[in-house]
DNA sequence: TTGATTCTGTACCTAGCGGTCAAGAATCGC
DNA sequence: GCGATTCTTGACCGCTAGGTACAGAATCAA
């Protein structure tokens, strides 16, 4: 009972995510937040605890949606050179484009590892499931005689993990072309 | 003539470089200079025009300390591969240790690449010195036979630069030991 | 000395932050 | 219809940010 609320929360963390994606957690004011949710601040409130709990929701939730849509892209059939180029390509189309934002999860280690210990968490986790993922496929590519298997897959896949990282922290000052050229030189290194 | 200043200004700027490495941008307040530099408010405020223009400052010396000591340990005698290791051991080793701070420049750019086309110019600048400095002894190694010449010297320095910037991501998240493990990843692909 | 000049510390200013609260509006069970 | 309950709006609050103003302290030229 009691006045039903007039906004979805969930839409309202997913355009949060957006936000935060945007301007960083420092930079986005609660006021930014009710503007972007059109909602008035007291209900913004009355529904998150607090910024930094909309942020943890916003962050895992992109955390869940990073690693799903990779791990999908990488089932896909096809050659695991293929499938690793198209979820490289995906991450970095969803995180480079839109006035370049990069990766929340990048954004997130940069602005707040160090001074909180969840945060960090979670960003880790998506860093780490990444690197899991692209790891199987390298397996995969490995078993099949597409990859050298002469190399040890963890490296390899810490290679790509690694890369990822360095591009989202490009796509910040560069354009989108270098980002694809990047991308060939980490497949041309399998 | 006048009463003259009671600090060194260059030695401030080192200071300042300190701290915005270690806290950011934004949450490195006056007082927080002032302090760490051992003045008052209104000397940081007559010698520099802004914390803006502090920054600006740091943030060049930086890049300028940077690329001398990547070019200086380049330009040590050894093996293209060697200098390349060490080089990038340097780079981690000053960025990564010290509660890892990471890189000012990477920091930087993930916090106000967007909203500061100074800023962004400045580490766009460092980035371009690494690769080209990369490219170089890559170049050399290719002519000694060290590293196969078949592969573009191009695309194996933006490789290189993308995954020390990676490096400089995984370090605010991970210790020390897994981005010697990238390292050795890196270097394993040449 | 005295003045002109430039530094120094501290009090102060305005704006905006993250967050709270009171008054009213919807909904429910009865 | 009437409470009880929960949401919504918008005014409000304490605090700190980035920066300024000002009175005093050093210096130098004359």
């Amino acid at each position: 009972m009691g006045r039903p609320r007039q906004f979805d929360p969930d839409a309202a963390i997913d355009s949060a995510m957006d936000l935060f994606w945007r301007k960083g957690f420092t930079d986005t004011t609660p006021q930014d937040l009710a503007a972007e949710l059109g909602i008035g601040k007291g209900s913004l409130y009355n529904t998150f605890a607090s910024k930094r709990a909309l942020f943890d929701l916003a962050l895992r939730r992109y955390v869940d949606l990073r690693a799903a849509g990779v791990t999908a892209t990488l089932d896909q059939p096809g050659t695991a050179r293929e499938r690793l180029r198209a979820a490289l390509r995906r991450l970095a189309d969803a995180d480079a484009t839109l006035t370049s934002r990069g990766c929340l999860a990048v954004n997130t280690a940069v602005e707040l590892a160090g001074t909180d210990e969840d945060a960090t968490r979670t960003v880790r986790q998506l860093f780490d499931r990444l690197e899991g993922a692209f790891r199987t496929v390298i397996e995969e590519g490995q078993a099949s005689g597409e990859i050298a298997a002469g190399r040890d897959p963890g490296q390899l896949a810490a290679l790509v993990l690694t890369s990822f990282l360095g591009m989202s922290v490009l796509a910040k000052t560069t354009d989108a072309d270098r980002i694809r050229h990047t991308i060939d030189a980490v497949l041309a290194t399998l």
